[in-house]
DNA sequence: ATACTTACTGACCTTTCAGTCAGTAAGAGA
DNA sequence: TCTCTTACTGACTGAAAGGTCAGTAAGTAT
């Protein structure tokens, strides 16, 4: 009896194929991929590729989308079911969240963005509506919680909620170009939330 | 008698190739960008190309090369010969050099790096060697002499320069991907130099 | 004018890769 | 066991783009 030579798995490729897709980005980026090698990557055909992505293109838009659909609503979720006093807030959950993010998927995201962003409006767009803008809502809310409870004053900060993302951004870009210069990401990001929180509190 | 089809300027070539060049790269990219478009644009044919540089790969570096050389020292030289008290030269001149970095070529060159930085370390190597690590020493020392000079406190600061790059950096980025959702980045610059002066005061 | 050097051209070669499609076999159903 | 459907394969195509090179003409020296 000979050994199946596939098996056919309809439900299941979708996924495998952009989990393949996105290593394979991550490490060459979207232009220096194969279409065939991350089929490879996949145990896959390249023709099968064809029936579940219509185009490069398209599983590139896939690939990002199934990043920022798995972990979007972490922070927020955090953010609004706390019980913790603001600055215990910030410098625990808060911090413990900005500081895992350099080394995760959003950062090759970002990354892919940055490259191929400016050919792909609508997936800027997208990721704008879906990721940026909340997560940047969500801290502005943070915020102005705090000035109503008298935790903090009312400064800047809270038109700024950039000011949060710009270490992480930092330590994000860091990591990707300088990787052997090592930079404590870590405690940059507790030296800024001290900042803010020195300045801002009440 | 006949126009001349072209000019030979054998040494003025290679500058107007790479300006040529850098234009093409900003709009698309490096891997979008033909060699034939560069050419076009410079008005040159494709086969000259290949006589300045050997390959694509080289005209990318070199455009690199051309426009980190072109104002490195700027700020460095600014931050050594100012008169001005520590607060004063934050608040005035540095805080002018941060704000036109996210619209200047260095943005280009970052987001270049970016995209193709992890196939060209050597390229990475130079950039960091020749901009960030020199730019990077000029703040440390700024912030140092402000201490022996008793007007700012000891602080972890003087250890992550980067916190002043990180509001540009994220400036850069942002302006880059979402250009129509505006962004005050001068003032999220100010805010930030608020925020460590605010910090480190002594 | 004439001979000579070389910056420059543009047609061509070659490779690479996104995308296609005729055919094959896995697995479900009868 | 014998269909029958369709998920899947892999050889193929066409085009785009990096790179080459034989030839041409701009400029220079004599």
């Amino acid at each position: 009896m000979p050994e199946p030579r596939y098996q056919r798995r309809k439900q299941a490729r979708p996924q495998e194929i952009t989990d393949a897709a996105f290593a394979a980005f991550a490490e060459n980026g979207y232009a220096a991929t194969r279409v065939e090698e991350v089929a490879q990557r996949a145990g896959v055909s390249k023709g099968l590729m064809y029936l579940y992505f219509k185009t490069k293109e398209e599983l590139f838009k896939a690939v990002i989308r199934s990043v920022v659909m798995r972990r979007v609503d972490a922070l927020i979720e955090v953010v609004e079911d706390t019980e913790l006093c603001s600055e215990d807030f910030m410098r625990g959950p808060m911090a413990d969240f900005m500081k895992q993010v350099p080394g995760s998927p959003v950062a090759v995201v970002i990354r892919l963005l940055i490259s191929e962003g400016p050919r792909h409006p609508e997936l800027v767009d997208y990721y704008y509506e879906n990721v940026v803008s909340r997560g940047l809502a969500a801290i502005t809310r943070f915020i102005d919680r705090g000035v109503k409870r008298g935790e903090f004053r009312k400064t800047d900060v809270s038109d700024f909620p950039q000011l949060f993302l710009a270490p992480v951004m930092l330590g994000m870009i860091w990591k990707l170009l300088f990787a052997k210069r090592s930079l404590d990401t870590d405690k940059l990001i507790d030296t800024q939330i001290d900042m803010i929180l020195a300045y801002i509190k009440a």
